[in-house]
DNA sequence: ATGAAAGCGCTAACAT
DNA sequence: ATGTTAGCGCTTTCAT
């Protein structure tokens, strides 16, 4: 497939004008079926194909979309959720025929350089960006550049945006509510950082849960840590003295070092202590013990974020959407229930 | 900064032709001083930047380079090794003024229906390209398509293409000439997939150290798997009643696996085994206990790919050129070395 | 040093 | 149903 052919080429070997050979190319009607026939023939016997910048300069429109992982997921790269995301979202780029830019902004100084390239109308028709930090206004000087933006959780100034967000509230809550059931009744947390909405929700569903089950809401048992194995480990020997029964831990990453401290410290789990984190990605199988886990459907996600932009781009912003994805807790050895779910999906890894 | 600014618009302000306003823009030379400030003046007030398109199609080249992670890396997304690669492209990318677009090729559907948009000239300048399993004709295709290309470790059919690898045999060997000077005889390998080079190399490696330390080489000792937790998990229950002294292990995923098969026979690391494994990636820090490793330095090798790709772009392929990247031995505590050496750079995990 | 003019390869409004 | 004609917004000869 030469790249040097050009529709005006294929146009003259068909022996039609380059209108008719662009409106087969694009399946536009007004085209006599023998006529269309002819130009397909050529074009597929000269592989010929369509020059892509050409095209976009023509039609406004460049089928490039953009994924923006906002700096502070240059710690989280070490977290399975981005990769999977990334995933999520460079499937339904596939399928709805776009190209995805990958756009990882890992120092202010990165921010600064890439802004113009993001925000410019052009190259992008849109972006999908993880919601960041509470300091963040990468998001809102997005929704400033009237370039297309879909948020991938919950922003911090939901404003007039359009996000997709998993329902980390009642995610928590369900989780914190399997270990009361479990007969547990001192039940700690280790939360992420408190300046993600994540973090928050979850936390949020915590303190409902206990609330709900007329438990105390005991500030001692509710240490906050970053997302990361460290993370998990340090919250979790601030943890240990304060005895507590169970702890929900709000990743799955940091889970793995909360286990590393409670075995540290000669305890066992789930006959010690139980635990019931969130995510359910690949660690939750690698621990030992497993992990009760929430699960989130962050592929599902990454697609839905998608769909949601294509739709921003087509429609435009007004109404922004909101759409939120659902969890469901996933059964295995760390909570100590006696059930042991037969769990699928995670075979691959 | 409005999108409807033009050059044309630019240059009017500025009172001058489109002509000087792009050679300012550009840093061309021919103008004078004064009319540059007063065009950059004109520039900098309205926050005008240019169409990216149009500049592309104009120019012949669009500063967008493609990173295409064949399929084979569905299943090892769940290892670090690749977010780590694509973040050192990214870093590369912003650096050099390039944006990033990201091909995960998860199945052969996949590939065909975007293979014509790799190959196609227009929308990128070049791509990197993991280098994949023995069966993939992938990179040979893309060779074809006259678009520069350089790959990410050493194809299997190097051809006449321009790639960067680290030096899996030496690396493997030093890990293994570990082992030996430690006084182990009886030293196994939990190889990859043979459908690597990456896994051929390091076996490779593994059997030269043997041989150079008169040990004999002992195929019931060499255990292949793939490059997951589940693969080393496997591999290490198959090589447990061989009774293995040491074990070089192709990965630090693997590894963890690994040694979950060996606590769950109720062996300690190292007492029992001792292990070196692979990658220095943050599993390596995880896990109980840490890992001696040979440090990769992917993040390095991610940014030499796209210098090397840069210059294919610049001077043509050819002549092909290979750069090969060192890797240095990390001793921690699960190979039972007395050393306990210090690690930086892993700190933000 | 500056500008006029010719593309880059395509889409799309407007004839016919 | 088909072709003619303008662009899309920029870079780049080639005059001057």
């Amino acid at each position: 497939m030469p790249d040097n052919l050009t529709l005006d080429e294929i146009a003259r070997r068909a022996g039609v004008s380059r209108t008719t050979a662009s409106r087969v190319l694009n399946n536009g009607p007004n085209v006599r079926p023998e006529v269309r026939e002819r130009v397909q023939r050529v074009i597929a016997e000269t592989g010929y194909s369509p020059h892509p910048v050409a095209r976009s300069l023509a039609s406004q429109q460049s089928r490039v979309i953009g994924l923006v992982l906002p700096r502070r997921t240059e710690v989280l790269f070490n977290d399975p959720y981005f990769p999977r995301l990334t995933q999520g979202v460079a499937q339904a780029c596939n399928d709805y025929d776009y190209t995805l830019a990958l756009f990882l902004l890992q120092t202010a100084a990165d921010e600064e350089k890439l802004y113009p390239r993001l925000s410019r109308k052009g190259l992008l028709d849109g972006v999908v960006v993880q919601a960041g930090q509470i300091g963040d206004d990468l998001i809102m000087r997005l929704l400033t550049s009237n370039l297309p933006v879909v948020v991938a959780g919950r922003p911090f100034h939901p404003g007039e945006v359009s996000y997709v967000d998993v329902d980390n509230v009642t995610g928590a809550y369900t989780g914190v509510m399997h270990l009361v059931k479990l007969g547990h009744q001192r039940i700690a947390t280790i939360a992420g950082e408190m300046e993600t909405t994540a973090a928050l929700d979850r936390k949020a569903g915590y303190c409902q849960a206990l609330q709900d089950c007329n438990l105390p809401i005991d500030e001692s048992l509710i240490v906050e840590g970053y997302f990361t194995e460290i993370g998990g480990y340090q919250a979790m020997q601030r943890l240990l003295p304060q005895k507590p029964e169970a702890v929900f831990i709000a990743s799955d990453t940091m889970a793995l070092g909360a286990l590393r401290a409670i075995h540290e410290a000669g305890l066992r789990v789930p006959q010690d202590i139980a635990i019931v984190s969130y995510d359910d990605l690949p660690p939750a199988m690698i621990a030992q013990p497993q992990l009760t886990t929430v699960h989130q459907p962050i592929h599902e996600f990454g697609i839905k974020a998608v769909e949601l932009l294509l739709e921003v781009i087509k429609n435009g912003p007004i109404p922004p959407r909101q759409i939120m994805m659902e969890t469901s807790l996933v059964i295995r050895q760390s909570c100590g229930a006696a059930t042991r779910e037969v769990v699928n999906g995670l075979n691959g890894f």
